[in-house]
DNA sequence: GATAGTCCTTCCACCTACTGGAAGGTCAAG
DNA sequence: CTTGACCTTCCAGTAGGTGGAAGGACTATC
């Protein structure tokens, strides 16, 4: 099968599959005119990780995952920690979200939103003393908060 | 002042006030030594820009905030818009991921998690049907869904 | 004055997980 | 034979930094 007609069935473009080859996800082998040939075994490989990435699993997650996948001796305790450590980290977030949904939704509703430069948003973010008051979430965890 | 000190009081790594540099938004001058020379502006301005940050507005979000918070003139009106359009965001992503929480949650609590290969996790990952009666979210909304 | 330790500088590479685009080879249809 | 769709590789860019190397500057101590 060729790149196009993997891409079609998986869901993923095939810059994605590419790339999948590049980090060693899949090894589909070649024709004599230089072009990728996918079995039908790595195409289900290539839907199983479009899954995998869609519920927010990490490459590397995936990558162990795969290798689980291909594993019919596999324990399902090995799957379970895996999704369980990523329903965690995903519940986390909500919650450190939410925290910031709370305090920004403060925020925009204490603004009087008119042509005035009186902000009580603008305060928050200018005035130490809030600032100290509040609690600012600080570096690590929370990197690229919304994409 | 020099860059240890300010990263000190702003709570920024000086790396990342570097790297503030070098986008421009701050212009701090120099010495005759070729060191940064920060003034008690630029400081406020690393404060502001650093609990801006934390509240998960983009970098040219900030930049827009920095120009508003130097605009005495400005209208709380033009603050706000952008508050709003970041709460929306993050609301939009705790939707997301409460969806993927019930989801994840929902195979976790299926999988019996013992030394047998049965897993309902890998099944939902694997099998088609499950697939389509699910709705996989794709593509574009949810990049990385977690960081 | 020499030396050690800390601070500062620039520059380059790396992180995630792709995506866009250029330059060029291949194949099937008309 | 040409056109268009498909395929290839390679390079660069995204967001927001972080890590580290190589080297200059400053301060304290001997």
């Amino acid at each position: 099968m060729n790149i196009g007609n993997v891409s079609e069935q998986s869901g993923l473009p095939a810059k994605t599959i590419r790339y999948y080859e590049d980090i060693g996800l899949v090894q589909p082998s070649r024709r004599e005119n230089g072009y990728r040939d996918f079995t039908v075994q790595e195409l289900h490989k290539l839907t199983f990780l479009g899954r995998a990435r869609s519920l927010g699993f990490s490459i590397e997650e995936c990558r162990t995952l795969l290798s689980l996948y291909e594993d019919h001796e596999r324990s399902s305790a090995d799957v379970k920690a895996i999704a369980q450590s990523h329903l965690a980290r995903v519940d986390q977030k909500i919650e450190e979200l939410q925290a910031l949904s709370a305090t920004l939704g403060d925020l925009v509703v204490r603004c009087h939103g008119d042509d005035r430069p009186d902000c009580p948003i603008m305060d928050d973010l200018t005035d130490s003393d809030l600032a100290e008051t509040r609690n600012y979430p600080t570096g690590t965890t929370l990197g690229t908060l919304v994409n």
